[in-house]
DNA sequence: TAATTTTGAGTTATCGGTAACACACATGAA
DNA sequence: TTCATGTGTGTTACCGATAACTCAAAATTA
């Protein structure tokens, strides 16, 4: 119809033929069928952002920042939440390949998310991987530092005369787990320290649902005097758990944690934490994913990692009690 | 073709080529495309949920509910973030309308979403309207008691001594904003309190970006001892400018909000507030808006009322500063 | 065995757009 | 005036699925 020529402003229109279409439009509140369109152009001018957890305020602020973006190119935005569940996110990206999105930003909830990857790659569909690199899986990356933070944040107990640091983390197939893991090592060994690996537990990024952990790390004969939680979900239930056994943070015990908890901590500033620029990993992924569909074709892959910053805040304390 | 009888296993196929069918279908890794499926339908088993800050845990707890509800159904979830906007609304509720989802929820930004609402209406999409309700628009509605819940907050703060409470507002044209106003009037008046109007001040939810009002009122002659936000957004502004003056929450002055901030105030709690069941919000809406769309005709709208909890934590204390 | 019903699979039209092409008419150059 | 070019609009085919229909072959019944 002429119609679509007036709505795309493509082709030959006469000025009158163009304003009597748009005054029909008008009257008839017609509004293009954008799936008729997709239909025909073999594109959705929808991207899909898969994030792992939206109650988490690191990935909500990602996806403030990841929708900025696409707004800005002319995208619209299909959200999905995985909860850091394998299954829950199969169905996602069935979802995602039956919408014939353009593209997606992909926080995979862990290595075995590879299954998934090479689907959407096996379908064409533009992928920016989120937050956890996943091994065998080559595309364009954004994250965060994961084993310089955790260096940074136990060399800061460490420096606070601390010894004995369990580290509270998510599971073995997160890559960001590893590495947080990598970079506690590192400290203890920068410092001369030996490791105990009793105080080491995997557990998981979702939340800290098993609180018997804490139990036989507290039973020890010597046990810790500080604790590292690998992200923010892990603190909260960590501190709530510690609570609950009459221990107070950090006059009893010290806690850090890998990411910041939005709003709340700006109101009253508790956990140490090693904040990660989570906005940025939203909109720079978008900006990634966004130069893959519209851009010429870029050959090789790009790995942006950025870092975080240390907030020393109020959950730790040096070991003798004073500070130091 | 005999293949979308397999599919969604409908009419007469022989088990013979059913297994033929599959076997091809995952040799081509064959995903059936839900626009092409969509556009014959007229449904498109899409949902919007159109929410006012991403950023902000009661919305993304909202969210949260949202998700899980349309998930059972077998609805995926379009979001979309207005930020207290009109016009982000307005590019939202365009797309909505171009990508024919089967219904919206929809929390407006304000009275002046009435248009957008109408224009929905007008295309025959169902809506369900979430946590403000928009004078002139008849629907289904979600809504907290926020006058009962301002009243609690006001009368524990009348409780401890305080006599010259500070309201700072959302917007005049949202009506939880004026149902707050309400409450906190009715609370002055049931104890036999005279208002200050000197110390209203209506802003906007999404944040406390005039720190000027907080001087103008704590310049006043009789400055007010305790504050009341009238959401958690407002009282992180607040809280942060205040620290910013060099007073101390609750030393100098008291603060309560609306809203709680999710898992942050459980590991560290502070703010006393009213606490709004966000997740039901999200989920009895989607329930409500899902029956609109699957169910019988229902003629008469609903409107659900969900009460507010009164978190006593530590931003209050008694106007003498012990506690009482 | 013939007539009737059942079964399984193919055909066509359709949803609402867009690309590519066709073509009538106006305009300009030779 | 005649032919080439330009301009505006209409036509057709198609994207990928489904509903409704058709129809041959198989199964059932009389």
């Amino acid at each position: 119809m002429t119609v679509s020529r007036v709505i795309n402003n493509t082709g030959r229109i006469s000025e009158a033929t163009r304003k009597r279409v748009r005054k029909v439009m008008d009257e008839l509140h017609y509004i293009p069928n954008s799936m008729a369109r997709s239909l025909v152009l073999q594109k959705s001018k929808i991207l899909s952002l898969l994030i792992t957890d939206i109650t988490n305020p690191f990935y909500t602020t990602i996806a403030r920042g990841a929708e900025d973006a696409a707004k800005r190119s002319g995208y619209r935005l299909l959200f999905g939440n995985s909860d850091e569940d394998y299954v829950k996110e199969k169905d996602y990206v069935d979802m995602i390949l039956s919408t014939r999105v353009d593209g997606v930003l992909f926080a995979p909830t862990g290595d075995q998310s590879l299954e998934h990857l090479q689907q959407l790659q096996k379908h064409n569909i533009p992928v920016v991987v989120l937050d956890r690199e996943v091994p065998g899986f080559d595309a364009d990356v954004v994250l965060g530092d994961s084993k310089e933070g955790a260096r940074n944040l136990v060399e800061h107990l460490i420096g606070l005369g601390h010894r004995r640091i369990a580290l509270i983390n998510g599971a073995h197939d997160v890559s960001t787990a590893r590495l947080r893991h990598a970079g506690y090592r590192e400290a203890h060994l920068l410092s001369g320290l030996t490791i105990d690996e009793a105080l080491i537990v995997y557990l998981s990024y979702r939340d800290f649902h098993d609180e018997s952990v804490l139990d036989a790390l507290l039973q020890q004969p010597m046990p810790p005097t500080a604790i590292f939680a690998a992200n923010n979900m892990l603190a909260v239930g960590v501190i709530g758990a510690l609570r609950q056994r009459g221990m107070q943070v950090p006059r009893d015990i010290s806690v850090v944690c890998f990411d910041d908890f939005g709003h709340a901590e700006t109101v009253n500033p508790f956990l140490t934490v090693a904040a990660q620029p989570a906005y940025q990993f939203g909109s720079l992924g978008m900006q990634l994913l966004i130069e893959r569909i519209e851009g010429e074709a870029i050959l090789e892959n790009r790995k942006l990692i950025l870092p975080s910053e240390l907030l020393i805040r109020a959950s730790t304390q040096a070991l003798n009690g004073s500070l130091p």
